[in-house]
DNA sequence: TTGCATTTACGAAAAGTTTCGTATATCATT
DNA sequence: AATGATATACGAAACTTTTCGTAAATGCAA
């Protein structure tokens, strides 16, 4: 018997807030507004970065700590759960819902080291093994 | 030198039209629709798809011949190049970049037959080479 | 030819997402 | 206590995407 989450996915904007907590882990909207500032050329403004936090907050992608005067933001939406329920979506929209196509295309870009390569052939040879 | 086509991504709905053109070739407005609605749970007005066909011809995601009172619309935008630019943008939003994150989560979570397995492993092969 | 069904054209409503202005509260410093 | 900096709350504007109503044109069949 596993716990569903049944959280509802999150949309662009917020999954860009969601890398930061699961990379930081809990932290503040001036933190996270600061690293979204870092990463894009466009300049997000305080407020439009806590109101997105406040809206994940009702849907329950984040809890908050407010003891504090400013709060501390947590992930509640598990990164891999999260990007499994995203992978698929995207996988059925883009692929028909053919994950080989997708992997294919993704390797065909070449870009990937030689220790990458080895590690997708163990989880293949893992999954041969059953 | 190759040429870039340089078109827009399609949105969540276009991308649906785009495949079932992929797949049928040239079609008419009321194809797609009939084939939209069969995939489909929710009843998708026809004037809808009119309209979305109309916005991705001004696009250029599709043509269209108009020689007849049927118009009858061709995909301009290429399936593997959608793909890999759709592939690009997830990737990065999704696995912050990491394609091997995606491939080793597509493979994980999906059923995978020894086939596509053994194709996988042969385009390994070949990049491995060359 | 007249009327009915089907098509395209067009605009705009509806829905979803992102952005920010403004008010108010809280804290630190003087 | 007064001032200034920073935080949250809230509503609504601004954008994007999707949906459809309605009008006008075209073809078909009686």
């Amino acid at each position: 018997m596993s716990k569903k989450s049944n959280l509802p996915q999150p949309t662009d904007a917020e999954l860009g807030i969601l890398q930061i907590l699961w990379k930081a882990g809990p932290s503040t909207v001036r933190f996270v507004n600061e690293q979204l500032n870092e990463q894009q050329e466009k300049e997000i403004g305080y407020t439009t970065t806590l109101k997105l936090m406040q809206i994940m907050t009702e849907k329950k992608l984040l809890s908050r700590n407010t003891d504090t005067r400013t709060h501390v933001y947590l992930a509640e939406a598990v990164q891999g759960d999260t990007q499994k329920a995203l992978l698929k979506k995207f996988v059925d929209a883009t692929f028909q819902g053919s994950a080989t196509s997708l992997v294919m295309q993704a390797l065909g870009n070449h870009e990937t080291s030689q220790q990458e390569l080895d590690e997708i052939k163990a989880l293949i040879e893992k999954i041969e093994k059953g």
